[in-house]
DNA sequence: AAAACGTGGTG
DNA sequence: TCACCAAGTTT
């Protein structure tokens, strides 16, 4: 009796035949194959690929990611969005060094304690790097098997989590975990597509469900998102000086480890006059507003940032508080910042 | 268990 | 413009 799915059967060939030579394709190296997994998160390959290179080449092994500062991991991550994963890969790095003598556990369930490291991840690693049979569920083998398999349970609830974990484990070719859970994905993200599916390439549309029943782009089911918060962010640039101030944003809220210049969170859009009074209340009689640079509008996940840049001058005798550092305009790229800034700064400099 | 965490691409 | 969502993890 053949011990390997129809499903794996049906897309190893498909598989060897369509696979992108993508840079972390060629190497067995843990190390590697978990950096561009967390790169890989909630990211495309388009956006993520020359992050990896640029990481591959500057941090060759844990070793060198592990000596590096935070801020330099964050400079270097910039733009590239969930700013944790990489806080998270240094510290990871440097206790793998620390208590593991640089040597990755060698199995899921090792790997799976690791800060930065959930399911998914250690899923991945395990069955590329070690070759251990267990299969990787992200957000293409949820709409690979759903679609496939019929499943009409929301696949973002815990039920239907569930029944696509188990579905996927019992599909798995063991003998080839990694080549698998990668034809899986790759069959994900290049044919079964969320939005107009090429049924026409797919290896596996003679028994797939949804297509037999029409249904290909209902699923998977989802219950749905929840709204996005508004903020309005104030932020204060110095006028008429070729400075700038910046804060590091702290923990509990968005860009956590990042830069920014101080700024002021109103509950509506402020206009001139409510602004100068806030100003003087938080900092002083001293401090001025001059005027409005630019607003911005940022998109996040899960908020929408208004955010207004304001110049501002103070009296020569004031002191600028102790978490405020000033910086050269020109030395502000060394910094880690939001997009949002990076763009605004650009502005500046171009002003 | 639901919500937070970035950014950019797509239809 | 807007909704969706991409090789998820943490709290």
């Amino acid at each position: 009796m053949s011990s390997v799915s129809w499903f794996a059967q049906a897309l190893a060939p498909w598989y060897a035949a369509n696979r992108r030579s993508l840079p972390w394709r060629s190497t067995r190296d843990p190390y590697l194959i978990w950096l561009s997994e967390v790169i890989l998160q909630q990211t495309r390959v388009d956006q993520g690929l020359a992050y990896y290179n640029r990481f591959a080449l500057k941090y060759p092994t844990v070793h060198h990611l592990a000596a590096a500062t935070e801020d330099e991991v964050l400079k270097d991550w910039q733009g590239l969005g969930y700013y944790s994963r990489a806080r998270n890969m240094r510290a990871t790095a440097q206790r793998i060094v620390s208590e593991y003598r640089g040597v990755f556990p060698e199995d899921h369930n090792g790997l799976r304690h690791l800060k930065g490291i959930g399911p998914y991840t250690a899923a991945a690693i395990a069955s590329i790097a070690f070759n251990e049979p267990v299969a990787v569920v992200d957000g293409n083998v949820f709409r690979v098997l759903a679609r496939c398999f019929g499943i009409r349970e929301p696949i973002d609830r815990p039920a239907g989590k569930r029944l696509v974990a188990d579905l996927a484990s019992r599909l798995l070719d063991r003998k080839h975990p990694g080549e698998h859970n990668q034809a899986v994905m790759e069959l994900g993200a290049l044919v079964c597509t969320p939005k107009r599916p090429q049924c026409n390439a797919c290896p596996v549309r003679s028994r797939c469900l949804a297509y037999e029943e029409g249904v290909v782009e209902q699923l998977p089911l989802k219950v749905g998102r929840t709204k996005v918060r508004e903020r309005h962010f104030n932020y204060l640039l110095p006028h008429g000086v070729s400075a700038l101030w910046l804060v590091k944003r702290a923990a509990g809220d968005i860009w956590q480890g990042l830069y920014t210049p101080p700024m002021v969170e109103s509950d509506v859009r402020w206009g001139a006059r409510r602004m100068q009074a806030a100003l003087q209340q938080e900092l002083g009689r001293s401090w001025h507003l001059v005027g409005s640079f630019t607003e911005e509008r940022h998109v996040l996940s899960h908020q929408v940032i208004h955010a207004r840049f304001w110049w501002v001058s103070k009296a020569r005798t004031a002191r600028l508080p102790a978490d405020w550092l000033a910086c050269g305009l020109k030395d502000a790229h060394r910094y880690p910042v939001p997009r949002l800034v990076e763009r605004v700064l650009g502005e500046v400099l171009n002003s």
